[in-house]
DNA sequence: CGGACAAGCTGA
DNA sequence: CAGCTTGTCCGG
């Protein structure tokens, strides 16, 4: 591990002919990183006569011509020679604990990052001037049951466990088990991540009602109150929190469990996309703590990061919802694609039914007209649209226009069914507006629409029996009695690697929503023309293993990760950055494809190492490392 | 990042 | 050569 050392120091220069009088330094000297994005260095400064400062700090400082803020990254540090220093202009209030601040210089490495921004989420979201006295270890309210299950205790006796974990099943007594689990690290608090800040929210009040001393951090709640749980946290408490929370501080850091391991939400859109599971999951080693990830559906990246736990094959079934999957292809097309027999059935019968549509706009899916069979990818199955332009394929054919081209891996083919031969197919497009036209024609009775950017009335979606949307519906909702996904092919083929996974992810949530409240399993209505996807076989028989199976030797042999460790390099300053990187060894690098380059590295050590070389160009330059969107 | 200052261009 | 723009460097 080696995160790159931010101090510069100037090696082999000789000293100065001129023999510097040295000013004599009787106060502390502290070094500070600026929370300036731009200024990815250390100044020193002099600590004022008596002030109580410690190391993440924040303090404001002269920079030049003006006043910045900043953190205090080392105290009592041999300054840089012959520089004449100033004292520190205000000493603001706490800050990260050392840990984070080393922990940030790590993540600058592993995300091709800043350290002030790894910072800024390690900060209180206002001035925190003293931390409240810690108090005694949580006492559990009378009448909490604090058994754990000999599941939960397999899994919480792991230093790197990985929970497979049913939806259905109840996580809040393993929260409950692993707050209260003896750890190596004596007197310790764990810290618990949820992919929202409702659930925080939702948990860490549970805790609190039970008599666990709690901390819900969350920046977005903003303000005094927020500084308030930080300051908590600080001081010793059970932490609970959001992707954010990664960098909450923690007393002592004795576990972490991360809910919901594979949810996307735990990475971070915008460069650098660190990865909160990945960020706890080091913060946990450095530690010395015990890390345990929880998810219905691990990733590949958890599965080969931990020891796998999974419950009985009975009690993992019992924990997935029922269902049912229908194949599109055997259906009278006089419905329309979108509505089969069995989901007007559904509709028409009693309880509240989610519909879901993924129109995500472009992607289009083409099916055969004569078989019915979806175009698909022949090297990697990923759905395939018509080419825009005919351009030529690897091999020596000229490429045609109507050519179907994957997105995903770039491979040509003619225009061909690979089933029959057939040459003509229709294009499955379809919106989730005209189909809740159609549905409540069907249904005969009103149907809500939401989407991710409609502000349908909460009430509204509250009140409403049928409900049709995409998948923000599943994060609208917080119970249905059945959830039916119309057009499947969309999340199955999608042109994602994780396309599978995600998919999987969702029938995972869709199986929460339908089980809870209720004591049979719900009931989950798969429409789709790919029936026999190992996504789908994995929920059908409880399974995510089967899914798994498949994926892993796949990502292996078209390189894609967590099999490599990827970085994608855009932006305008993206010439001149790779101009810099060369070819270092052990990367691949592929590009420029529409300005963006690609690097491969048989692990994050070398990709990291090799990124961390090469000094950020001036320009725009967005480094993403494990890219989302492939 | 943003201010300071130096080097480069324009017009008379 | 003043007056302005553009570029590069540096901050403690």
């Amino acid at each position: 591990m080696s995160p790159r050392s931010e101090q510069q120091t100037i090696a082999g220069l000789e000293p100065p002919a001129v023999a510097v009088v040295d000013v004599v330094v009787t106060g502390r000297v502290a070094r500070v990183l600026p929370d300036v994005l731009g200024i990815d260095k250390e100044f020193d400064y002099l600590v004022p006569e008596g002030a109580d400062v410690h190391v993440g700090d924040v303090v404001r400082v002269k920079l030049g011509a003006r006043r910045v803020g900043g953190w205090i990254t080392a105290l009592d540090v041999e300054p840089v020679p012959g520089v004449k220093l100033i004292p520190l202009a205000k000493v603001s209030g706490r800050g990260p604990a050392p840990d984070l601040v080393e922990l940030a210089g790590w993540a600058a490495w592993r995300w091709s990052g800043r350290r002030a921004n790894f910072l800024r989420s390690a900060t209180p979201p206002a001035v925190v001037r003293s931390l409240p006295a810690p108090s005694a270890s949580p006492a559990l309210a009378p009448g909490v049951d604090q058994s754990a299950t000999p599941l939960f205790q397999r899994a919480l006796a792991l230093e790197r466990g990985v929970l497979r974990l049913p939806p259905g099943a109840d996580r809040y007594a393993l929260v409950l088990a692993a707050v209260q689990a003896e750890g190596p690290v004596v007197g310790g608090h764990t810290l618990v991540l949820c992919p929202s800040v409702a659930e925080a929210q939702t948990l860490g009040r549970r805790l609190r009602r039970d008599g666990v001393r709690t901390a819900i951090v969350a920046h977005e709640a903003g303000g005094v109150a927020a500084a308030g749980e930080w300051a908590r946290a600080r001081a010793g408490a059970v932490v609970v929190g959001a992707r954010a929370a990664a960098w909450a501080p923690v007393s002592r850091l004795g576990r972490v469990v991360v809910l919901d391991e594979h949810d996307e939400v735990y990475q971070e859109e915008a460069s650098p996309t660190w990865h909160a599971r990945d960020v706890v999951a080091e913060r946990a080693r450095r530690a010395g703590a015990p890390c345990l990830l929880v998810s219905p559906t691990p990733t590949l990246e958890a599965l080969g990061w931990g020891d796998l736990v999974v419950p009985g094959r009975g009690e993992e079934r019992a924990g997935w919802p029922r269902v049912e999957v229908i194949d599109q292809r055997e259906l009278d097309p006089s419905l329309g694609p979108l509505f089969s027999p069995m989901l007007v059935n559904l509709v028409r019968g009693p309880g509240r039914i989610l519909c879901i549509l993924n129109r995500t706009g472009r992607a289009r899916l083409l099916a055969c007209t004569s078989c019915a069979t979806l175009a698909r990818c022949a090297v990697c199955e990923a759905a395939v649209a018509q080419a825009d332009q005919a351009e030529p394929d690897s091999g020596d054919r000229p490429g045609q226009v109507d050519d179907l081209l994957c997105g995903r891996c770039g491979t040509r083919r003619p225009m061909v069914c690979l089933a029959c031969g057939g040459a003509r197919f229709k294009n499955l497009r379809l919106g989730v507006s005209k189909a809740r036209e159609e549905l409540e024609v069907l249904a005969g009775e009103p149907v809500v629409e939401v989407t991710g950017a409609s502000v349908e009335q909460d009430s509204a979606v509250a009140s409403a029996r049928l409900l049709i949307g995409t998948e923000a519906l599943l994060h609208r909702v917080a119970r249905a009695d059945a959830v039916a996904f119309l057009d499947f092919d969309q999340e199955l083929l999608a042109l994602r690697y994780r396309a599978g996974e995600q998919a999987l992810g969702l029938l995972a949530r869709a199986g929460r929503l339908v089980q809870r409240g209720t004591g049979d399993r719900g009931r989950i209505l798969v429409q789709t023309r790919t029936p026999d996807h190992p996504a789908l076989m994995a929920a059908r028989h409880a399974d995510p293993g089967r899914l798994v199976e498949g994926e892993q030797p796949l990502r292996v042999a078209l390189g894609l990760p967590p099999a490599v460790a990827m970085a994608v390099v855009s932006g305008q300053a993206a010439p001149a950055f790779m101009a810099d990187l060369g070819e270092p060894a052990g990367v691949v690098v592929q590009g420029p494809l529409e300005g963006a380059w690609r690097l491969r590295a048989p692990n994050h050590q070398v990709l990291c190492d090799a990124l961390a070389t090469v000094a950020r160009p001036p320009g725009r330059l967005r480094v993403e490392v494990d890219p989302l969107g492939i």
